[in-house]
DNA sequence: TATAATACCTATTAGTTTAATAGGTTTTTA
DNA sequence: TAAAAACCTATTAAACTAATAGGTATTATA
């Protein structure tokens, strides 16, 4: 299931790019707006920041803007760099232990393909189909 | 992210598919087999047996069988039977409460779809493809 | 009829994760 | 110099996960 994180992290986004015009969006806005902790959101920016999906200024007047336009994010992306990890099962995780029972396994090319579904999904969509 | 109790449960389904032949499949057997604690697929195994998945015989000689042909088991329908919750964001689940800002929600329709999505991947499949 | 094997039932728990809250520091503009 | 903003790090209550534990009820068979 998708967490707060990625969903919050969806919605920063949207917001941003609906509000961005020429200047910068202030996180305390969107927080208002969508009802959100403020510092929760604090939180969730880095990921967003640090992976290149928002830039961020500081000091008075600054705020977030979009680094390219919304119909070059893929939902996927967003969630990829908030959410600690979008795989289906927990063996299919990035730092999962190598499993004794991979050999004989029936289930997890099953799980595999699922998450090829997920994240093709993900893919097909970008941020400009949901503002 | 599917939890054992789903991953178990699938496990459990092609373990007796494969073993039942024409008796029935103890569930000690099946543990030892799987490598999984008994005591903990005991607790998963009412949502089995209760929705009319499996068919338990109490007593010595006695175990587990399917009461359908493999090809007539979707996987949804055992994900569904034993997982909490498969939704894939919380508003969604069928128990959460009506959220105040669903008529403006940019992301609602997005999430359901994501749901529809996995959900007929996971009715495509049935439990003899997994066999 | 006693015993063993089995399903079935319910409580407890250690560890982890989630969704925050809290209290700062640093940077920048006016 | 003050205000507003991003940025940073620690703490925490509640819930959830994945078991462990200790039983009871039922049935076949020796």
């Amino acid at each position: 299931m998708i967490s707060t994180r990625g969903r919050y992290a969806l919605r920063i986004m949207i917001d941003v790019a609906t509000n961005q015009k020429d200047g910068y969006v202030p996180m305390k806005d969107v927080a208002n707006r969508q009802e959100l902790s403020l510092k929760y959101l604090e939180q969730i920016l880095p990921s967003l920041t640090k992976n290149g999906l928002l830039k961020g200024i500081q000091g008075k007047g600054g705020g977030y803007r979009l680094t390219k336009l919304p119909e070059e994010y893929s939902i996927g992306e967003i969630l990829r760099v908030t959410e600690k990890d979008l795989a289906t099962v927990s063996c299919l995780s990035a730092n999962a232990p190598e499993c004794a029972r991979k050999s004989t396994c029936k289930t997890i090319a099953f799980w595999s393909e699922m998450d090829q579904v997920m994240n093709d999904f993900l893919d097909s969509k970008s941020l400009k189909d949901l503002m």
